[in-house]
DNA sequence: TCTGGGGTCCTAGGACCC
DNA sequence: TCTGGGGTCCTAGGACCC
């Protein structure tokens, strides 16, 4: 351990956990002047969409995460509805991480919104009141930098800085002074603690376990006799305060997967067959891109009563060739029962192998090559005709993408010829409304148009904050991602 | 009320090898 | 003839996290 600790935890409130507040759904508001203060749902938005992020306006109707968004809008009615727009939060959220590195070069991010920092091994801190002004500075430049606030957790373990920036929500900052955990512990639900869900939850609630203090007192052999030995070890260490898990600022991925829940559910095993082609060629795609091959092709099916199952086959050796993964897919599929329908499909790959340019960029090329003539070649063959395919042939045909057809989606960034920039409120029957505003302007006005408006198009994500002195990107605020091409990231099954 | 998509880690059984 | 144990790899499933 590089640093000092007194029992499991370290003598100083030096590891920051920084939480962005309601962030999908704070950074649409900030976009979207009209719905600054209102509630705001961001979740998917087809009929089997669940909810990503609830603005706290809409959590007071008992709006929550995960909740399914059908039930978000019985509860909650006159919420905006919204796409996740990714590419805003990726922008915002690098802005953020950015903020974050000039603290510590130890930086570990979890996800979009959310990141521990070391703030000793950046220097920036070693005892209660450096940690607290940095903290307090760091929530002050997110402010500025990018118009949203986050909550911040300090404390002298990872699990205990994350307990205190939930404890700060919203907009706060929250100090655990080390020495006081395992009283302030104690009492709390054992929830709060990472690694206990509803399972375990449950499974300790029969046997009378509620309070962290109940699993402090129950005692390690007690807790790895009912939910095994990493599990009972790790958990009985955490209730007692004990946590030395490093920061750890960069790990490579895993695995690479891509999924579709589908609106409804299939029952043609043509079709099933041609999305499973489908995904394999996009999870290639993602896998390329992050410049990896993957040895085990994994395939995923959740059936029309939700029962999941996976089946996975590995390789000889590692592969990023787009006819490699379909095939082993397609032969995967083979051996599972869909009669009944198949409500979402998946195929990913782990086992994953950095991909050696040198040796492997010649052949990669000319099978890439091979294999979009194939499906060119495939994609004619389906269309003159489909639903011939023999049950033997290993090849299935790629099914072509759906006609980049004018869908406007809720949310959705759109620029009018003659009135400017705006969102799309919603749409139906052959219509349109957009409401004409952006992230620095007041309130804007509705207005509908048809659907096929040649005057109206998709536009990208503008920066939500008006850049200081607007110098050449000088300020993170003032270089939005917007890389061209706008709707890629907006696809949704 | 009908349950997303992207991940991580753990367990357990069987194969296979020594 | 019966009976070893350890280690690693593969597969499937499950819990959990954001």
């Amino acid at each position: 351990m590089p640093y000092g600790s007194i029992g499991g935890v370290r003598a100083a409130p030096t590891i920051l956990h920084l939480d962005m507040d309601a962030f999908y759904a704070a950074a649409e508001q900030a976009a979207k002047p009209s719905l600054r203060g209102k509630p705001v749902v961001v979740g998917g938005t087809g009929t089997r969409g669940v909810v990503a992020t609830a603005s706290y306006e809409a959590r007071r109707f008992g709006v929550h995460s995960a909740m399914p968004v059908a039930q978000a809008r019985r509860l909650c009615p006159n919420a905006a509805y919204l796409m996740p727009r990714f590419a805003l939060y990726r922008s915002v959220s690098e802005q953020v991480m950015e903020l974050l590195g000039r603290l510590s070069p130890l930086v570990e991010p979890l996800s979009l919104d959310e990141a521990f920092v070391d703030l000793e091994a950046g220097g920036v801190a070693d005892d209660s009141a450096s940690a607290r002004r940095a903290g307090e500075l760091l929530r002050a430049d997110i402010k500025s930098v990018t118009g949203l606030t986050g909550s911040v957790g300090l404390a002298g373990s990872k699990m205990l800085a994350k307990i205190a920036s939930e404890q700060a929500k919203p907009d706060g900052l929250v100090l655990i002074e080390p020495g006081t955990e395992r009283e302030l512990l104690g009492p709390m639900p054992v929830r709060v603690l990472p690694g206990v869900g509803p399972a375990t939850g449950e499974h300790l609630r029969r046997a009378g376990m509620t309070t962290v203090a109940d699993l402090a007192e129950a005692g390690e052999d007690e807790l790895v006799r009912l939910l095994g030995k990493a599990h009972g070890v790790s958990l009985y260490r955490m209730a007692v305060g004990h946590d030395e898990r490093p920061v750890v600022a960069e790990r490579d991925a895993k695995s690479v997967s891509v999924e579709d829940t589908f609106e409804v559910d299939l029952h043609d095993r043509v079709r099933v067959r041609n999305e499973v082609v489908r995904l394999s060629d996009r999870c290639v795609q993602r896998l390329r891109a992050a410049g990896r091959s993957g040895r085990t092709v994994v395939l995923k099916v959740r059936r029309y009563d939700f029962s999941t199952l996976t089946r996975s086959e590995t390789l000889r050796g590692p592969t990023d060739d787009p006819a490699v993964v379909r095939e082993a897919a397609g032969r995967l599929l083979e051996s599972v029962d869909t009669t009944g329908g198949v409500r979402l499909l998946g195929v990913g790959v782990t086992g994953l192998a950095d991909f050696t340019q040198e040796d492997l960029f010649a052949q990669a090329a000319g099978e890439l090559a091979e294999a979009e003539a194939e499906a060119g070649a495939a994609r004619e063959a389906v269309e003159t005709a489909e639903g011939g395919g023999g049950a033997g042939d290993p090849v299935v045909p790629p099914v072509p993408e759906p006609e980049p057809h004018r869908r406007w989606l809720a949310g959705q960034d759109v620029r009018h010829t003659e009135y400017g920039v705006g969102w799309v409120q919603g749409s139906g029957v052959g219509r349109v409304t957009v409401r004409f505003e952006e992230p620095t302007s007041p309130p804007g006005r509705v207005r509908t148009f048809p659907v096929d408006d040649p005057d109206l198009a998709p536009s990208d994500p503008l920066p939500l904050v008006r850049a200081a002195g607007d110098q050449a990107g000088s300020s993170p605020a003032s270089r939005p991602k917007s890389r061209s091409g706008a709707g890629e990231e907006m696809s949704s099954p």
